[in-house]
DNA sequence: ATGGTTGCACAGCAA
């Protein structure tokens, strides 16, 4: 079973490189970030029109997450627990053949004194409640998606620089800490253990180019999921040519 | 050097 995640920066100007990359890799489970879309305006035709299941869970302009499989989705949860009505549209799960999938869009917290990071801290707390509530001891479960958290050194082009900023700061680290202390492995460092492999580079300065990226799009999985993981790839190929989104596809093979 | 680019939506914000 393979399964990827992939901010794309709008669905919408995505559909086409989407379906392309579909159409070359076949992953059974695609969990997309920041498609900036209403659920009623997502494009699903093409991707069931290719065999696909679609659920989604968005909002116009900002957010926005979807599940796309080949093999049903089941007991779809919309949002985080004690989410508010109006709260931003950044996580939706589902269980497909017997694994459970939690696709989330942490968010960015902008920067360390600005409001938008005690949100982002108070959510990766909701979070973890909100996968206490999802872990069982006879059901596999990955969380999968873009945590806007590098977790260590390895992870950042310049950690001295990066240190203490938001991203790569102590307190998303011990916020992660605390979710992957319920049992969650990083599957893509199960199998690649080198520094300067990332998933997103900003659009300005020309970081791309100059590799100034950070590895901040995880999967995460219970020993259930990463026993079963044989390999994980970024496909950082992605970010080139006409109009890349800012992250990068990653993927990762469960037997 | 407080820059730079993209998306949404049509001014300025979010990333």
């Amino acid at each position: 079973m393979k399964l990827t995640t992939w901010n794309v920066n709008s669905i919408r100007q995505r559909l086409e490189r989407v379906l392309t990359w579909m159409g070359r890799h076949e992953p059974d489970v695609l969990c997309l970030q920041e498609t900036k879309v209403t659920d009623e305006d997502f494009p699903r035709a093409p991707f069931e029109e290719r065999g696909y299941r679609v659920e989604t869970f968005g909002q116009k302009t900002y957010n926005g997450v979807a599940l796309i499989a080949k093999a049903p989705l089941l007991d779809v949860v919309r949002g985080l627990e004690d989410d508010t009505p109006d709260a931003p549209r950044r996580c939706i799960a589902a269980t497909v053949e017997g694994l459970r999938v939690v696709n989330v869009y942490v968010p960015n917290g902008e920067s360390v004194e600005s409001e938008k990071f005690a949100f982002k801290l108070e959510w990766l707390a909701r979070l973890e409640r909100t996968l206490a509530a999802a872990l069982c001891a006879d059901r596999p479960l990955v969380l999968l998606g873009d945590f806007n958290i590098a977790p260590e050194d390895r992870d950042v082009h310049d950690p001295e620089g990066w240190r203490g900023q938001v991203l790569f700061h102590p307190l998303e680290h011990a916020a992660l800490a605390r979710i992957q202390a319920r049992g969650l492995a990083d599957l893509y460092r199960l199998h690649h253990a080198e520094a300067g492999r990332y998933t997103w580079w900003d659009y300005r300065m020309l970081a791309f180019p100059r590799n100034l990226g950070l590895r901040i799009d995880l999967i995460l999985g219970t020993a259930g999921a990463a026993s079963r993981c044989t390999a994980s790839e970024i496909d950082r190929d992605e970010r080139k040519g006409v109009k890349p989104s800012d992250h990068v596809p990653v993927t990762v093979e469960l037997a």
